[in-house]
DNA sequence: TCTCATCCTATTGTCCGACAAATAAACCGC
DNA sequence: GCGGTTTATTTGTCGGACAATAGGATGAGA
């Protein structure tokens, strides 16, 4: 029985490579635990509902019993669903998920990148890397501002080429966490890079402000830290987010226009969008479970 | 084989029921991932070192392989920990850990609950909770304000039992994170419940302040919120967790004031130890890794 | 003696089947 | 119509088997 495949079955055939924090030949329950984890963040199944059972989902996926429970583990500890007896497992409101979580991140931004959660996103880093920077600016020891600098400087070298020029950019953002010394905020830096990286695979590679003026700006915080002004570095880091997230909301929206457009709809609900930057706030609301992209 | 029991084993004695965010009735493979996370949290396997095979844990834990390997999904899942096939299971340097996770902080909590801990716990709080004070004043909807105003009635009103007043304190605090709109701050929320869950068993139901005192500064920040003015929510949301810093480090010093002298010893590392509330910032580094209780 | 290829072995990864336990839902007696 | 009982379904745990991988031992050759 359970002669070959079924349907929306990846058994063998990709072996795709495109996880945080998971290595490229990641195991079964890992990729069973991203493959649920991303279509529940898109919400196949809604919060309240509950999946199939896990014999069906077996048959499904053509996975064992132990592998898909082991995938069920990865994600009710990051609060995606939880099960019990007789009822089955449910997916757990969004409020419990733990977005903290690189993978849950990973997964939201793979599945549904609307302009409310990027919105939210960038608006946690307004709030912690400033400070983070200030603190930086008062902890930091010699050798921690070195690989600072040596982050700046790879970021100048890799100006031609994307991918390096984001790890660079990764870099120099986590080791300003790191510089602070608190366990917190370290761990805020795998969810930075998370959210980057999936960001980036949605081809925002470029930006709207030229690389010289992100350049520029980085070079100011890290030389603010290096000279210990706190103020000065927690100011200059919160204009560098506020310009970073402008360059995010410009590559959605022209996202979405373009798919409006070869979809043939160019109806009211995208023809007066302001020239991004302003606008955030008043329609957050709005604009929170719109989704962007297939599925 | 495998008669009764070794050592260090809760077999069936303990119904404990003590972890947040987990039910009462947990089950095996969420025991077992509290257990090893809170011994792994306190160190025991050092990072970097490997824990013993899956069929020694077995035996020691007296529990089938399947139950040990879905709660060492659990512990994977927050990055405490990572297999691979014949080298074994290893610890994860901390850096790797994601200390967001309610669960993560529950267990360093329970086991070695540091000074520096809580200190960037709640030089995170410190961040954070002041910005979404004021995003609440700005965005909070008429309902969630008499929500937060009924979690500080309750607190009111809770004033003498203790496990009440937590729970208001809790629901005070997540109300108004809530009241963002914003879904990591959302999340944030049960981070400071596992936080002060634990810190709460910890013994330090009191407080140095008068409960007066913190319930006139509760009363304060709701007041603030209701009347839509954020900065000065932002200001007095600051002030109330500046005291509340405050109360814990007076807790855990006179904590470990008290297992010192239990101890018989008393050399110059507690002698000169102020009053608390300013020299957190010097003395960080060395409080660390300095465990305060047990084990 | 050093280097490199090969084999061996230990350890996790996955599969399978079985039974236990819990509990929602159906059922039945009153 | 209602309360207690039974049933059926679903997850929870167990035990065993084999596959896959990679570290370490072994041995041959330079």
């Amino acid at each position: 029985m359970r002669s070959a495949n079924d349907e929306a079955r990846p058994p063998e055939n990709f072996v795709d490579a495109s996880s945080p924090s998971t290595p490229v030949r990641s195991n079964l329950h890992q990729r069973i635990a991203r493959d649920l984890g991303e279509r529940i963040a898109a919400g196949d199944p809604v919060p309240g509902k509950v999946l199939p059972t896990e014999a069906e989902l077996c048959a499904r996926l053509a996975v064992s019993r132990s592998a898909l429970r082991e995938g069920f583990r990865l994600l009710a500890g990051k609060g995606l669903i939880a099960s019990k007896r007789k009822v089955g497992t449910v997916v757990r409101p969004r409020t419990e998920w733990n977005m903290f979580d690189p993978d849950v991140l990973a997964w939201h931004l793979a599945a549904a990148p609307t302009d409310g959660f990027v919105t939210d996103l960038f608006e946690v880093r307004r709030i912690i890397e400033p400070w983070a920077a200030a603190l930086a600016a008062q902890r930091a020891e010699a050798p921690t501002i070195a690989r600072i600098a040596v982050a700046y400087e790879d970021m100048v070298r890799f100006q031609g080429r994307a991918e390096d020029l984001l790890e660079a950019d990764l870099r120099f953002h986590e080791t300003i966490l790191e510089a602070t010394g608190n366990a917190f905020l370290i761990s805020f830096g795998a969810l930075i890079e998370s959210g980057l990286r999936a960001s980036f695979k949605l081809s925002w590679s470029g930006s709207a402000h030229t690389p010289e003026y992100s350049l520029r700006r980085h070079r100011r915080v890290w030389e603010t830290i290096r000279e210990r002004k706190a103020q000065e570095a927690f100011a200059l880091m919160s204009e560098l987010l506020r310009s970073a997230i402008e360059d995010v909301h410009d590559a959605l929206l022209s996202r979405r226009l373009a798919a409006d457009e070869e979809r043939g709809v160019f109806t009211d609900s995208v023809k007066d969008k302001g020239p991004s930057g302003q606008r955030q706030r008043e329609s957050r609301e709005r604009a929170r479970q719109q989704p962007a992209s297939k599925r």
